[in-house]
DNA sequence: CAGATTTACATGCATTTGCAAATATCATTG
DNA sequence: CAATGATATTTGCAAATGCATGTAAATCTG
C-alpha cells in the first residue's frame, strides 16, 4: 500500500477480472442454489456444512468445527442445538478439557449426510462443466495456495 | 446423479480437495476481513460492493445492480437507502421506464471508494502472496469459465 | 384497448446473524 | 498456590437478512 501510484484502478481491470468479485459472485450463486436443495432436505447452510464435515473429520472440538464449517462460533453453536435435538448430531465433553465440547455424528446424520452428498457432487460437476481436467486440478491447487496464505489456523 | 455407484465419498475426496469448500472457506476469511476494514469506514459489506460496482459500471438498474453485487434485491434496496441518505448514491428514475430506478455515484461516492479501493487491491494481493503471474491467470480464466456455467443472468 | 400478467422496486415481519457479555474451566506466573 | 489471564462455549440483544407481499408501471392477449 505503499506505492500508491502504481494501483491499477478498477475501472481498467474491470470487475471480472477481480478474482475476489469473481469468487463471491460464483459462491453467491453456488450457496444459493445448495441452500434451496438443502431447505428441501430440512437442513439449513450451516446445519448441512456440520454433518459435511463431520463426514470427514468426526469428533471436533466446537471451535475446530467452526473452522471447517466457515460458521461464527454463535451461529454453529446454534445449529449444533439443532442438529443435537433431531439427533442427527451428539455433543460429548472432551475427556481432557471439560471446557470443551466434541461433536460426533450420529447415525442418522451420516444418513442425512449421504441424501446430501449427491447434491453437493452435482454441484460442484457444474461448476467445472466442459473444463477440462487438467485446468480443474490446477484451479483448486492454485486455491489450495490461497488458502494457505490466508488461513490463520493450523489445519 | 445417475450412476450413484461411481459417486466419490467425500472422505476419499477430502474437504480439501472439494473446490467449493475451499473457495467458501477463503471467501470467508477474505470478506471477514473486508468487512472489517469496510466498517473502520462506516461501511457494510452491501454498500461497499455497491461502491465498487458503480465504480465499473455507473447508472445501472436496481436490478442489475443487485446481481452486480450479488445481494438480495431487498437488502439491496436497503443499502441504497443508507447510501443515498449519505449522499455516496443518487436515485434516478429511468426515463424510458418509470418502474426502473437507475443508481448513479456522486462525487462522494466515488471518493469513498477511492479509499476503499486500496484495501481491496491489497487483500487481493495477500490471496495471491506467491503464487506465479502465469498460475493467477489461469486461475482467473477458469474462475471465468465457471462463472459463465453458472450464470443465468445476460452478464 | 380492457383485463390479466409480468416486471421493478420498496417494505412489513419473522427469522437469522453476529457481536459482546456471561459462565466455566484451564494455564501461567510471581 | 492464589491471582491474573487465556480459552471453550453459550446466550442476550440489537441489527441484518430474506421471504412474502404491496404498489405501481409496463407488457401481453384476446
Amino acid at each position: 500500500m505503499s506505492d500508491d501510484e502504481t494501483l491499477p484502478r478498477l475501472g481498467e481491470i474491470g470487475l471480472t477480472n477481480f478474482a475476489p468479485y469473481l469468487m463471491n459472485r460464483i459462491m453467491g450463486r453456488y450457496n444459493a442454489g445448495f441452500r434451496d436443495e438443502m431447505a428441501a432436505l430440512g437442513l439449513t447452510t450451516p446445519k448441512a456444512r456440520v454433518l459435511a464435515s463431520l463426514a470427514v473429520v468426526d469428533g471436533p472440538v466446537i471451535r475446530d468445527l467452526a473452522v471447517y464449517t466457515v460458521t461464527e462460533q454463535s451461529t454453529l453453536s446454534r445449529a449444533l442445538d439443532q442438529l443435537a435435538t433431531e439427533g442427527l448430531v451428539r455433543r460429548e465433553a472432551d475427556p481432557q478439557d471439560s471446557r470443551a465440547t466434541r461433536i460426533f455424528i450420529t447415525d442418522a446424520g451420516r444418513a442425512a449426510f449421504d441424501s446430501l452428498w449427491p447434491h453437493m457432487v452435482e454441484a460442484e460437476r457444474n461448476l467445472f462443466r466442459g473444463i477440462p481436467d487438467k485446468d480443474r486440478r490446477a484451479f483448486v491447487a492454485t486455491l489450495q495456495q490461497i488458502l494457505a496464505n490466508i488461513r490463520k489456523h493450523e489445519f
